[in-house]
DNA sequence: ATATTTCATCGTAGTTTAACGATAAATAGT
DNA sequence: ACTATTTATCGTTAAACTACGATGAAATAT
């Protein structure tokens, strides 16, 4: 009968299963693309908008703009509610704060005892 | 002769050509995804580390781990240097600093006067 | 009733990403 | 001189992303 190895720790692996670390991930994959980055930008200053108004000022297509909507409220970053014919959208509150303490969280870990590159 | 109606402004147009907006969604995107947070991650605790020290710890292939360190170098965020018949990893100072800058510039913009959803 | 507007969704095409195994290059050990 | 180890890169595959035009549904306007 052979001796049982102890398992190494595997601390990364653990981290890759974190339901946290999915989530951030989500949330920052989200953020990664110009288009989106520009029309939550929008929202912050107009704090309402049709989907029309975001076609208006971004040199896409209709369709495409739509779906860059849709992977931001997947995220849950933002809500879209149909109000007749059009529908508007505005930052989703509960997903800014979360998104927020994600990022807060990731500068935080970030914060190094500043010591020079090593290599 | 007819008269020059006023060009509507396109805010969020100029938005998508700003190097500031296109280096944040870059320096989110390469954050956008588990794995790579993972490896940062370890960086941050260890601050040094061989691509062998992530391999033994993510449950993926050496080739794959070696293409989330490019996504992570290409982006700036971290260095790779190789050490005789290693290749050393550690944070890019530099780079990290602007990824703070670019998190909290991302924070700060999205830091509302509290309103309720509007839909 | 019909036409128009607004927008989500579908289908499609091209690109990128994510994963793997295999390989090659470079160093270190024997 | 070989052999091991380490790691980047190549080739490949499958999936996801980004963009578009077309279409259809729903509400509004004529």
């Amino acid at each position: 009968m052979t001796v049982l190895e102890p398992e190494p720790l595997r601390s990364a692996e653990v981290a890759l299963d974190d339901p946290a670390t999915k989530r951030s991930a989500q949330l920052t994959k989200a953020l990664g693309h110009p288009v989106r980055l520009a029309i939550l930008k929008l929202l912050t200053q107009r704090d309402t908008c049709f989907c029309g108004d975001f076609t208006d000022v971004l040199p896409l297509a209709q369709s495409t703009v739509s779906q860059h909507l849709k992977v931001l409220k997947d995220a849950g970053i933002i809500n879209g509610t149909s109000s007749g014919v059009r529908t508007c959208y505005c930052l989703n509150t509960e997903g800014v704060e979360e998104l927020n303490e994600c990022l807060e969280s990731l500068s935080d870990m970030f914060k190094m005892t500043s010591r020079p590159d090593c290599c």
